[in-house]
DNA sequence: CGTGTTTGACCAGCGC
DNA sequence: GCGCTGGTCAAACACG
């Protein structure tokens, strides 16, 4: 997760720089910036001209205020990383022997499709999850609960080893999961789910979680990354300043382009 | 020392 | 009955 956060992070900065120069401006509406630019009005070039410094200046400002905003979020994502880091690099739990899955930390995946199903007793299903790291020793599955690996079997159609998983958070939860590597797709996670929870879900927080907490790679990525950019987005277009700024910055790049 | 994971052993179902 | 296979158990082990 830190790392897509990261990466997100530079996207933006990347964009952000990129909009401003590549915006698509009409020409007209560059003429008609300053209002009639046919005439000799001596007073009106200047003040133009004036405008446009003006203009300049403000976009300078502006792209430093945005260089600053991406250089502080970067710093501040880069701190999370560490801590989490940090916490779930030191442990010392028993490293993979002889297995893909035997160093797989899995807290479920997909829990919208937990909910699914509830209706029948026994309910079925398949989760296809894609594991982040394709070096196949860590993965981190969430689905709102907490699971507890009771064992592992190399199946015969199946070189990687299935690895059995019961509910840990109550008792007497009936739900069993088993998780296996796809046969035709090495990098997709199978899970298939057996019966129905009887309590609410687990709510983990990034980074958090039982004994089998992982350095991270939890959130679906897509989502979440749409996720920040929109609140990022939002943020940014209520800041009246800020919009202002924009228009003022655009302003001066469509001048500058048809100099 | 408590808790979770690993992994070989055991059991049940199925086909022959 | 026998062998194969998938699922489960539980002792040993690792880790905090």
């Amino acid at each position: 997760m830190e790392f897509t956060l990261l990466d997100t992070c530079l996207d933006l900065s990347l964009n952000s720089t990129t909009s401003l120069d590549e915006l698509p401006i009409k020409q007209q509406e560059v003429i008609g910036l300053g209002g009639d630019m046919s005439s000799n009005d001596e007073g009106a070039s200047d003040h133009l001209a004036e405008e446009i410094k003006r203009l300049s200046g403000e976009n300078k400002k502006l792209r430093e205020m945005l260089g600053v905003m991406c250089d502080n979020y970067n710093t501040l994502l880069r701190k999370h990383y560490m801590n989490n880091c940090s916490t779930s690099g030191t442990s010392r739990k028993r490293k993979p022997q002889n297995s893909e899955l035997l160093d797989a930390h899995f807290h479920g995946i997909n829990s919208e499709l937990s909910d699914k199903d509830s209706s029948c007793n026994k309910s079925r299903r398949h989760d296809h999850i894609q594991p982040k790291n394709n070096n196949s020793t860590l993965y981190l599955v969430k689905d709102g609960y907490e699971w507890r690996k009771y064992g592992q079997k190399v199946t015969r159609d199946n070189p990687y080893p299935r690895a059995y998983f019961k509910c840990s958070f109550a008792p007497t939860c009936p739900v069993k999961k088993k998780v296996q590597r796809s046969v035709d797709d090495k990098s997709i996670i199978v899970a298939t789910y057996e019966g129905e929870h009887n309590h609410s879900k687990v709510v983990l927080e990034a980074g958090e979680g039982s004994s089998t907490t992982t350095t991270g790679h939890s959130h679906k990525q897509p989502e979440f990354n749409k996720l920040l950019i929109d609140q990022m987005a939002s943020s940014l277009t209520r800041d009246p300043q800020f919009k202002a700024a924009l228009a003022a910055a655009l302003n001066e790049k469509t001048t500058l382009t048809h100099k």
